[in-house]
DNA sequence: TAGGCCATGTAATGTGTTACATGATTAG
DNA sequence: CTAATCATGTAACACATTACATGGCCTA
């Protein structure tokens, strides 16, 4: 189960079911989301299997907190996670599946309206990011040859975010621009032809 | 949900559970995925629902084949959940998380392993792909602008699943630069120098 | 004093996976 | 005769979402 391992990995610093929740919600954790719902029943279990410890701690302000962390058996269970290779699930990409049964709509203004839609959720995600990037850039500079060893892992998949999201506004510019021409062709088709010249040899 | 409506968009050409089962599987839908397990009880309750009706066919070979065919009703539900806006779920992706915590194993070279097997199925991943767009180039042309009307969408999709691979084996080429030029850098400090001329100053 | 954040959780429901059950036909 | 493919499905379990319950403290 992959979020039993991602809450193993983020607990190698102690922290709270709700500082979890937050860290997710926030955006902190790009690659993964839990509601807390989901996320304080998985803790329970966790520390069933000895795989983290708890303890209580006053709070500043509200309840009391209890905060985990991870344990020795759990680092090896997290190791052994990441060791047992790449965990690529099937995708389940619904807004592909959108795109490709668009024409379903049969109408290019709609579906020029919906990958603007989309080039907009993705553009603020990307920002997101590419502000997480700056951030590193600022404190360690540009070049990864110099960033801390601990910084490696966690900005490679910052990188891979990144990536990610360039690569879907590449397809949206890209889908626009075919689909405007279309559009396009077709109001032409449409228009009463003034004077039809030759073209009409070829009609059907 | 989401299942529901692909199965709708799939179902404007008859198919039964079994058909559907197989195009997902062998990934003629890049997009998505379902198990038939899950597939059969979807098509009971879409029936239940009036989105699609279904009749039975003798087989060539096996047991009678249950037919089912979107409705008007279905067809009017799956341009209803296409005009609700890009459905773009938060990403649960396994892969990138596991990227993020690799420092664990503080151990470069299970790293790189593990960057080289991303690379491996995200390479297959990608060459079925392309070997659908070189068959698209091949019967339609090149020009998207001389593509069929239905072919636009469809194609679209498709686009983006290669522009999704091509990112990620890019994103391994340079994560893997950099993780080697982090180990040969290691390799050098572990090296004795053998004179260690002015260097000794900085130490500590 | 009303609403938001802190902080814990449970319950009901929905979605997805794995395992199992059944049985015909065909290719090796 | 064995295994694969065709074809339907159910049952048990695992994972995820939504809604609900509780209550203190702080700010506007």
């Amino acid at each position: 189960m992959s979020l039993e391992h991602i809450l193993l990995g983020m607990l190698r610093e102690p922290a709270t079911g709700y500082d979890l929740g937050r860290e997710f919600s926030e955006g902190a954790q790009h690659f993964w989301y839990a509601e807390r719902s989901q996320i304080y029943p998985t803790l329970g279990r966790l520390e069933d299997k000895g795989w983290l410890r708890s303890w209580n701690e006053p709070s500043e302000r509200g309840p009391e907190r209890k905060v985990y962390e991870t344990t020795e058996e759990g680092l090896a269970a997290l190791r052994a996670w990441l060791r047992d290779g790449p965990h690529i699930g099937r995708d389940r990409l619904a807004y592909i599946a959108q795109a490709f049964f668009l024409d379903a709509l049969d109408d290019l203004d709609e579906s020029i309206r919906i990958v603007k839609a989309m080039r907009g959720k993705w553009r603020e995600a990307l920002a997101m990011l590419e502000a997480g990037e700056d951030e590193v850039h600022a404190t360690f500079g540009e070049n990864r040859d110099e960033h801390p060893d601990d910084l490696v892992h966690p900005y490679a998949a910052l990188r891979m975010g990144i990536r990610q999201y360039r690569a879907k506004l590449a397809w949206c510019e890209e889908t626009l621009t075919v689909l405007t021409r279309r559009l396009a062709a077709r109001a032409q088709d449409e228009t009463p032809q003034p004077a039809p010249t030759e073209v009409g040899a070829v009609k059907e």
